[in-house]
DNA sequence: TTGTAACCGAGACGGTACGTCTCGTCTTGCA
DNA sequence: TGCAAGACGAGACGTACCGTCTCGGTTACAA
């Protein structure tokens, strides 16, 4: 890393945008979102706070920014079953979560309460994992492994309702198959 | 109201707790719980700083003594069918939460994400819900209606999760009958 | 001690008022007169504010009774010299001061600058030492040893200014002999 | 009067100083020490309480501020005798204490016994008076006017040590030659 | 003998001020 | 010329005491 930031010209510098996503995460993943103070993630970063303020304006910008960078893209594994598709689905992201993310995406939604912009950047996030489930729904649907009147969306929903529930509940660690199990409702198979 | 509150000895004045209550109500329903300051509610309440932090040391602590005061206890009504039944609690619960509740447990559940004495509480409300819908569940046991395999446990759970998911993501207009059907999967009896 | 300190009737308890004056005494040496709350005052002596309050309204009357409560009789010897009595005076009040009064009566000078009924207290001390000291420039006279054009008034005066003083400036070791030797001109007789 | 003043960069603001300093005397003319809260001056300053304590940690020391930026540079006439030059310096003295400073300087004698950096100030003020002093005294010297054994030091300290107790006895208009000649002991001249 | 009056400890009450903290805005001076 | 540095006005935070009050109980004295 540059021993000196500075301005480089009349535009945004990427190097200051990276000391304070990295100063932020750090801050994040030692005092939590209570600690998550523009002032001290100004400091640590080593950037001004006008410099802060204008690019990230509120907590949940950052907060977002933060958690964007942290994202991976998620390729949803195919098993040969709805179930296990699903069961994969949830094994993946609690396994994220659990790691890292998890802190910094439940903040999202405590801080989607108050601010938002940050409500709207959840509502977005929402869609973009209905969007990635419906095409392993599609898949198994390709399969002929839908029940007849399953809705796809609904169930997509079902999903991401188990996810963030868990999430919030701090139970992370909870069976992913025999969650899987209940939202596919294998039991009407047998 | 009384002209005026103050000591009544050396013991807890129960006009000075509603004062504090009402005060925070309002304040909750006019501004949110960004709105919600421990000066604003003892201003409000025309009661001491000390008063309130004597009595709720925490917002969070506000936030429940309120929300507490605002449930009301929940009978859930025997539709004949599982799957009404559940439509029911849905039903019954959206419409708590549309009409007053849903932003003050909205905000519980924000808090509980940094308050640990709130997180504690929110979990004890999950236990209660989980508890009630047992009840359900076993009702429908009883009339030979649930499917081989299914685990009472886990549909519960899946309904509070429906529940505070639609809470958060501000849709509590969804069909309650659509919802439930996901829920006890009746597509596998078609 | 009695263990358990109450009413005795519907009049004074004296072992209250030494249990308030022991505790404010100890207060004050343990840490000064910014110590000295009425509230502090009460929970060590086991009191109930109210009954603090009926008795010693303000701070300052709680200072001054603590202070007479400590003050002896001075008795100022005769040492057969104007100088050498004032010298003895002095000698006398700074080691009272030293030993532990002083820091009361510095409290109280302190405190008469904010409230009147220690101010009233301090003057009527004023002059109680002034008559004091007026004796013993009245034994000189009889000795014939006063100056002629001094007016005992203006050095009694000038005798408490110099106490003052010293007590004000934490200078208590200095030397009487030669405070007194100032005070009385002895520069002149030889 | 600017309406508006605030930051003028990462440095002292010299309009905010000033604002304070004038908040701060007027609230003393009107309401003494007792009044000088650091919320109120920072109200009539129009100023942030944090900015008030960065430059003025403690009430002392924004009594001392006060009082240094009220005090002018006194010269002490030369009258032509030791005893003359005595009463000009009461008599200047008591006029300025009379005028304006002597309650804030009552003050700072008070909050010296409860604040360490105001008893160093005032120690300081002590010294400073002293000094002045003595180049009184020595001018007497020079003219010859000395008594023998007379040390000037004791005679300075005297002085203050009668500017003192005038002051805090609420005695300034007491006359200042009677003073003086007690002083100066010139009746042992006669 | 029985009020009843004043005392007592306790501590809740509405308040005020404290000193700290964070916010978001603003200049300035350095690089 | 853009940024770090940080001063600024504003005001919420949680704490500490203030002085007043009511409580429930105790004791002494008057009726």
């Amino acid at each position: 890393m540059t021993e000196k930031r500075a301005s480089i010209g009349a535009r945004r510098n990427p190097d200051t945008e990276a000391a304070v996503l990295n100063a932020a995460t750090q801050i994040l993943a030692e005092a939590g979102i209570a600690g998550l103070r523009m002032e001290a993630v100004a400091k640590r970063a080593r950037a001004g706070k006008a410099t802060l303020y204008r690019w990230w304006p509120t907590r949940g910008a950052l907060l977002l920014a933060v958690y964007r960078r942290m994202k991976t893209e998620d390729v949803y594994a195919d098993t040969g079953s709805l179930e296990g598709d699903i069961a994969g689905v949830l094994r993946l992201v609690f396994g994220h979560w659990r790691r890292e993310t998890g802190a910094v995406f439940r903040s999202i939604i405590a801080a989607a309460q108050v601010e938002p912009d940050v409500a709207e950047a959840l509502a977005e996030f929402r869609l973009e994992r209905r969007t990635a489930l419906l095409a392993v729904i599609a898949r198994a649907e390709r399969r002929g492994e839908l029940p007849a009147g399953l809705v796809p969306e609904r169930l997509a929903e079902a999903v991401i309702a188990t996810l963030w529930f868990k999430l919030l509940s701090h139970d992370l660690d909870d069976d992913p198959d025999a969650l899987a199990r209940v939202l596919t409702q294998s039991w009407s198979k047998g």
